[in-house]
DNA sequence: GCCCGCGTACTCGGATATTTTGTGTCCGAGTAAGAGGGG
DNA sequence: CCCCTCTTACTCGGACACAAAATATCCGAGTACGCGGGC
């Protein structure tokens, strides 16, 4: 069998909360370039770039051009939420649209009946919220505390030398 | 921009609880071919047939060809979960693939500092993990015991009957 | 009248096209820094 | 020595190809029923 749909969530959110956390340890203030993230990660840079864009639209970070020009945060980091990231970067849509079957063929149902969301509409509902609300219940500034105090040192000298 | 990559469920998750939520409600050792539950729901039925494979390969449902042939659920309404008949037709890979990026680019950290999973791979594992205990809390049992009792006899009926 | 054999019609299953989505890349617009010249 | 101006190089942003997956469909293999013939 070949795998079907699967429930799969693009990569860039991995890059992009990553990239996230770095720009966390960056110092306030300063903006860090697409191209640094990119190789930091070794990542490519032209794609890369799509999801800093998303997540810069979606008010997570904020861009600033020219020269000396890069990403930073929009807001604190304790106040941006993974959830926050991956739906800026996978979009905000429900997983599960309800195309309301139960409405039609011969065994449809009338109008009158369907008040209600029909219970698989429910269920699905409830797992989304489960799924957000466990991705709320993390910050950026918590993933960042989880990392050694010698790899955040070693990453502000990598991001600020210059090749 | 065009809506970058989204977490979306295949509709045969739709498509799928729905019919088992009908065999359910069929006779035990009764089976309904694919024909009558694609009719029913006004559903594609060559489209239909490739998710009720997926089940019956998952092993939920179970298919007997020939005349009088169809599904039927594989074991008892109460024994088998929303999850077990979501992962069916999704299939069961995880939605977040870790691609190990902090081990790559200029920033890679070494091998022996990655004994643990990275904090980013344990909070996506933990909101999956929370989205399949929601599901898992539900059986077909219980989403049949929502049914009215009108409609379920009114099933009955509908599925008996032979145009 | 009963039993056996065969044709038939119905079932599911896998292999096959088409459309949508995600992946990957490129080039252009905008901006602030920084050097150079003038006051 | 300071200030203004212009060039320049760097940034991000959107528009453009390519690949994978989901969607949709068709035709073939297998099986049990049911009819017909034989006993």
């Amino acid at each position: 069998m070949s795998t079907l749909g699967r429930v799969k969530l693009s990569q860039g959110v991995e890059w992009g909360l990553h990239c996230a956390t770095l720009l966390v340890l960056a110092p306030p203030g300063a903006t860090i370039g697409r191209a640094i993230l990119a190789r930091h990660y070794g990542l490519p840079e032209a794609y890369l770039a799509k999801h800093l864009q998303a997540m810069a639209r979606a008010g997570v970070l904020r861009a600033t051009p020219g020269p000396k020009g890069g990403y930073q945060l929009a807001r604190s980091a304790d106040q941006i939420t993974v959830l926050d990231v991956v739906e800026a970067i996978e979009g905000a849509a429900k997983p599960f649209l309800c195309q309301e079957i139960r409405q039609r063929g011969t065994g449809a149902l009338p109008a009158e009946a369907c008040r209600r969301p029909c219970a698989v509409h429910v269920i699905m509902e409830e797992a989304h919220q489960a799924w957000q609300d466990s991705l709320r219940q993390t910050t950026l500034a918590d993933i960042a505390a989880k990392i050694p105090t010698w790899i955040r040192d070693r990453n502000q000298t990598l991001l600020t030398e210059t090749p």
